[in-house]
DNA sequence: CGGATCAATGCAAGCGCTTACATTCTACCT
DNA sequence: AGGTAGAATGTAAGCGCTTGCATTGATCCG
């Protein structure tokens, strides 16, 4: 069953030249000269011989693999910007190893070391919120990584993201300049969250400049997922006064205010406005259209590969790397009801 | 920088054995005594020891990885039948590898290719149509696989999904039992893909049944994306006569096709029907909710987990595991207008 | 108490590849 | 023609791990 597979051995054999030659017309062909180098692609060709990974791997000390972990692979917004991160890293000859931590930032610091163990080159992690250890072991092990999603100005590691904080300030001072008052958010889960936390805190500096605060009970932290989203809008469209506009940690979250609210007979947004953050596909097909923050995934995932790629070969980077994000207009946000 | 790694001779030499003895404490526990176990666990924790995976894999000649190749990450379905199968893997001890081919049967093969020159021990690959000189290359290796999300009762490779014909076939007849007669449908592109094809055949069928047809004008095949769902519908729905019905041939077009007739000013379901297939969450976040089929994604990648790795040990198994599918009644389907 | 049996461990040969260093060619110059 | 630099190639030493076989040490039986 398990025929053998042509080694490089053999390779050389059939084109009558040396392993080493071999090696280097596959790594670095214009170090052999065109002729030999035609007998032994014709070789390679004939045999069907491809590269023994582990044998590589051993010999070189590299994997051409680069380790992603992500907080899922359901939410759309990671699965984007790994496509793009895959994509530009494919076409460098390097492979994109995922894990998933759900969330959990002991299981992120599992994944880690398990990726580590697997002897990847490199690493792209979500944010900026984990245990030092973990920064520290990738610094020992001397892997590069690169941080995305989040952003700050003196942000001590690679990073390409965008700032949270300022993005969500941005959308709720346009929720405050409709003239809306009663305002209430769902949130993420902030813990071990960077992002849900930061965006929290912009809408919370953005009603502090005008003189307002975010009531505990109009603040719900929630699992980023539909049927918690529900539930916590439930929650919020039950309070009094009833809130004006509720403020979505994510477009998943919007979504599930978009159910809670339908369920309850109400209308977005001649009763009550919403916006989301992340700008998925999801936001468009939603009726209303959602208003929601608008993030470059595509483009963060090929800048992260990109950096990362450059950092392995130790080229010179600008190491911190900030995305503009915007404000799409839709239909869920509009003044408050008179 | 690189600070070389401690190896398995380090930890021999830590704890006073042979690297053999290691060698067994970590990959067969039993067969070592339990004080000298002791001894070597802790020294492996002292050192921070990891093995390394390129050595493992060049002696073991198994990499304790498995890969897949899926059309994209994109699309929520993949996403949870992935998340699913990786959680499986893990809690095995097995590293998921995913490679994307977006839809392109030649680009599915050359991934094929990469995964077996990383060394894979098995793979998870979507569907039954693909080049044979894949399968070729694949029993050659020597390699086990399990096809998902496709299944017919004689399919000769071990398989775990559902049968989309008869699925297809289901929902059209609850569609035609309900009156309609003007019938379009908005398929995935059928080349290179069986299921969207099924799909297809499925409706078809249940039309020919009824001594009906598909008009060629009232079957569009479309990428599988919101964009081109959109487009589709809106020819679809300036035909004449209108169709009272549009089946899709998944939920992300479907979505589309609420875009669309929203924009044409119609209401669903009371203008027009829509019917989705997948069941993803959004289906229940369209307004109104979209009558789908339910496509139980989750446990088609556990159950290929499960079997792959049954296949890999040399289990006797059941090749070939058929999934219920069965459909999820919303709004958007009702009797054609009077 | 000698020997047989079996569990625990050690020995050492690779697994397929890369690469520093040594060797051989091939112009090209004087 | 002799010499030389530089390109092309070969030699061989590992990279870190697993595993068949050999060895050792206990245990148990007659």
């Amino acid at each position: 069953m398990t025929r053998t597979l042509p080694t490089l051995e053999d390779v050389a054999r059939a084109s009558g030249v040396s392993t080493a030659t071999v090696s280097r017309a596959l790594n670095a062909p214009k170090r052999v000269r065109p002729e030999t180098l035609a007998r032994i692609t014709a070789a390679v060709e004939k045999l069907g011989y491809t590269p023994h990974f582990g044998g590589r791997a051993l010999a070189s000390n590299r994997t051409f693999t680069i380790g992603a972990v992500i907080p899922t692979m359901e939410n759309a917004i990671f699965a984007r910007g790994l496509q793009a991160l895959q994509e530009q890293l494919s076409a460098h000859g390097v492979t994109l190893l995922v894990a998933t931590s759900n969330y959990d930032p002991d299981e992120e610091a599992a994944q880690v070391t398990a990726l580590l163990g697997r002897g990847v080159d490199g690493m792209v992690l979500i944010g900026e919120a984990r245990d030092p250890a973990t920064y520290l072991l990738l610094e020992r092990r001397g892997v590069p990584f690169v941080l995305v999603w989040s952003w700050r100005p003196d942000c001590p590691w690679p990073c390409v993201g965008f700032d949270n904080a300022v993005a969500a300030r941005e959308i709720a001072q346009e929720v405050l300049d409709l003239g809306h008052r009663d305002i209430a958010m769902i949130a993420g889960i902030t813990h071990g969250n960077d992002r849900a936390a930061a965006r929290v805190a912009g809408v919370r500096q953005a009603l502090t400049d005008r003189g307002l605060t975010l009531p505990p009970d109009r603040l719900i932290e929630s699992e980023y997922s539909l049927d918690a989203g529900v539930s916590a809008a439930t929650r919020l469209l039950a309070l009094t006064p009833r809130p004006s506009v509720i403020l979505c940690g994510n477009d998943v979250l919007a979504a599930g205010a978009y159910s809670a609210i339908r369920q309850a007979g109400l209308s977005i947004p001649d009763d009550i406005s919403v916006t989301g953050f992340d700008d998925i596909d999801l936001a468009q097909v939603l009726d209303p259209g959602l208003t929601t923050v608008h993030v470059p995934h595509r483009r963060m995932g090929e800048t992260a590969a990109r950096l990362l790629l450059d950092l392995e070969r130790g080229a010179p980077v600008t190491r911190n790397i900030a995305l503009r994000t915007g404000i799409v207009r839709r239909g869920s946000l509009a003044a408050p009801p008179a």
